[in-house]
DNA sequence: CCATAAAATTAGCCATGGCTATATCTTGCG
DNA sequence: CGCAAGATATAGCCATGGCTAATTTTATGG
């Protein structure tokens, strides 16, 4: 348990900006990982990932899709020629099979923690973005105890 | 553990629509909440907090700071008078405390779970916000068993 | 094979949250 | 007590990620 007298401000301000820093950096790549992530997911299912579907299951209108389906391909992490639809490139493809992979282990540890399924979903969605490689290390760590070891 | 062929697509667009719809809405109050932990730590250990603090500590320009303070202040979280230092408001007390009394659980269950102490802090500061009430429950609970019955 | 429906794009708006440069207020020191 | 230094505020810029409205392209059914 750290101790609750020790609010943040006995760490130096450099560190603690720092860590600002990267939650907002994280927050940056986040849509990206959403959109790729959704994207393969399209593709598995239909063979194709359609801006009008991509929208729909962001929740976002068309336009605001293709806007940002143009940002990935800027960023080398999708393909796609107009009309048509959205392909993920190899570095797009495994990028989101990295972000599948994070999010599957976090609503498992979720799940595993006791909360109800609905619930870890929906947190998971927000959360996985700023899980570092340790951290999900830890969380894998966690959950393969879980399994040989079920509950106490 | 989920079933790792049970991609996303397969839940109905609407449900996926509104959990990247409740990630935008906690990311809209996630700054919010950070400088209203931050305000209440620099008044805990100043008695009051300085714009130009609030800047260096979230790693920001300090016109940056001014703007958000004032957001705060739409929103009745804070009060300041110019040229002078900035307040929290009872809501805004009281969402500070609730803040960092989440913050403090996730670093701990981080911790808990085998993640160093600096990696905990930082990736904390991104999870937090998206820790719902039912999920902090889970975590408390982990937590309190782990005291009890510290490890396998 | 063409007309219409559906899908995608483009244009242009808004709020947020960064920034720099400039102006204004406070304060402390000589 | 007045002025320079430091702190705060204001103005105005930029990118992101939403939106609606209008346009263009593709696909389809009669």
């Amino acid at each position: 348990m750290t101790d609750p007298k020790a609010s943040a401000i006995q760490v130096p301000p450099a560190e603690q900006a720092g860590r600002f820093a990267r939650a907002r950096e994280v927050q940056s790549r986040a849509l990206l990982e959403d959109y790729v992530e959704l994207i393969g997911d399209l593709i598995t299912a239909h063979g194709e990932a359609r801006v009008a579907d991509i929208a729909e299951r962001m929740g976002v209108a068309h336009p605001t899709a293709t806007k940002t389906v143009a940002r990935l391909k800027r960023e080398g992490l999708a393909t796609s020629r107009p009309y048509r639809g959205v392909f993920l490139t190899e570095e797009g493809a495994r990028l989101a099979e990295s972000v599948r992979s994070r999010h599957r282990t976090v609503v498992d540890l979720l799940v595993a923690l006791g909360v109800p399924a609905e619930h870890a979903e929906r947190d998971a969605e927000g959360i996985e973005h700023h899980v570092s490689q340790r951290t999900l290390r830890a969380f894998e760590a966690f959950l393969t105890k879980s399994e040989t070891q079920p509950q106490s």
